[in-house]
DNA sequence: CGCTATTTTGAGCCGCGTCAATACGGGTGG
DNA sequence: CCACCCGTATTGACGCGGCTCAAAATAGCG
């Protein structure tokens, strides 16, 4: 078993206490729009989680909701389990990114979550941090932003139709936010297996494959297992809109 | 043609002010949680629209985020408009839901939202809100509840399959959040024309025009144009949750 | 009482799910 | 280094659910 690089015990105190203020994510995650002084509150409450593997959860549905997460690097995802027992994927995390918002108003988390390699995020507990919001105006409207953008999100969900439309709609998706977090927009790595993106566009796996070999064909991407290249992302964002291709 | 009990010509100042602590639905909006002196001060910031009409808008898509609205009375749609200029329904809004909480984080409204009928919703700016909710600690808690919630009931929209599936699963999700409203959980007026109810559902009118047909004819629901009463409730629901049935 | 929007009903076709078989790749042990 | 195994991915054949196109029935409205 490998040694983990960041495992709880071998952080002292000192970066314990560093998690924002150092963390190259900090203008996309919570800290965002806060001034030093405000940052040091923040990285009081917050804590980094050791570095996780393939199949580690984050959390589990049901369990009280204490702490929301932020990704710090590698790739979660988020799943229910519905009556029959069948996996139903909600969504693929990336780092900057937070986790946990749904629980918010049950008080207990709505789906689990799971890393899809080698991964880690940072725990924010959701007591002290909203008491901090509380404090600070600009905490609270950043936490509100995140949250509202988290619906923004997943609203458009539902809306195209065609297996090509989604996939298109997926690549494109995923590319603009690791574009957007310091990653290449055009060189993606799926951590996660056909299966798992199958069941969050509700499509079989035969047919992501299909979709995936068509786009090849088509010359718009090159697919070498779980690396893909977006060779021609205009037209991947065409399809993305509208249906007037074949 | 019933008066309509909003009109703001016919409020004086001081039933304006009085918008939240008299208001039947503060046990579901977002006064819940507050004390008395609570509730007056958010009251001050709170105005009652005047009564709309089928087609009045309260803010289209790209309208500068001022203010999120609750839904008092009567029912609200919102959409938006794609690149090839067709509506895509995002949802429908019954009293004491709250609308335009995805404007948080870009400042300007996602989406539009349009009058299904006869309706009122109170203005809440957010601003003064967001100001309040400094001060107040329950009415901070409230508002990211309910953000939070909102976030949760859209996550499921993926999954149903069929046709008949999220046909039954629309029905059983409008039923409950009217009967959380104290109306009627089985006798149910559908607001919205077919054409609305397929484009939020992703189905073709045709195709919800012939489901609900067969739910009568299983006689789980009784049709009488768009007035539906519920005769089977757990029928509808079995049927949302797996797919056994036939 | 005619006009138009909405809803219903019917016929035919196509995309995608299902089932089944094959190919690939990465890990393990000899 | 090769043989073997097993999970993941690909490819093919076929059937069905729901979309499309077309037309009739019904309701609301001036």
């Amino acid at each position: 078993m490998p040694a983990s690089p960041g495992q709880s015990s071998a952080l002292d105190l000192r970066e314990l206490k560093r998690v924002c203020s150092n963390c190259s994510l900090s203008e996309l995650c919570v800290p965002m729009g806060l001034n030093r002084a405000e940052v040091e509150r923040l990285d009081s409450v917050v804590e980094v989680s050791r570095s996780m593997h393939v199949g580690d959860h984050l959390f589990r549905r049901g369990d009280p909701m204490r702490s929301i997460y932020a990704v710090r690097s590698g790739m979660y995802k988020s799943y229910l389990i519905n009556e029959e027992g069948e996996e139903q994927v909600i969504g693929f995390h990336l780092p900057g990114e937070l986790v946990g918002l749904d629980a918010i108003y049950p008080d207990a988390h709505q789906c689990s979550v799971v890393a899809l390699d080698t991964a880690s995020a940072c725990v924010l507990p959701f007591a002290q941090l909203s008491e901090l919001a509380g404090d600070i105006p600009g905490l609270q409207r950043q936490i509100m932003r995140l949250l509202s953008k988290e619906i923004s999100s997943l609203v458009p969900r539902a809306a195209d139709s065609t297996a090509e439309q989604r996939m298109a709609a997926f690549l494109m998706d995923l590319a603009r936010r690791l574009g957007e977090r310091g990653y290449s927009a055009t060189d993606l790595r799926l951590a996660m297996p056909r299966k798992d993106i199958a069941n969050y566009l509700c499509l079989a796996t035969e047919t992501v494959s299909r979709v995936l070999k068509k786009f090849q064909t088509q010359g718009w991407i090159e697919v070498d297992r779980r690396d893909i290249r977006l060779l021609d992302p205009d037209a991947l964002g065409q399809l993305a809109k509208d249906d007037q291709s074949d």
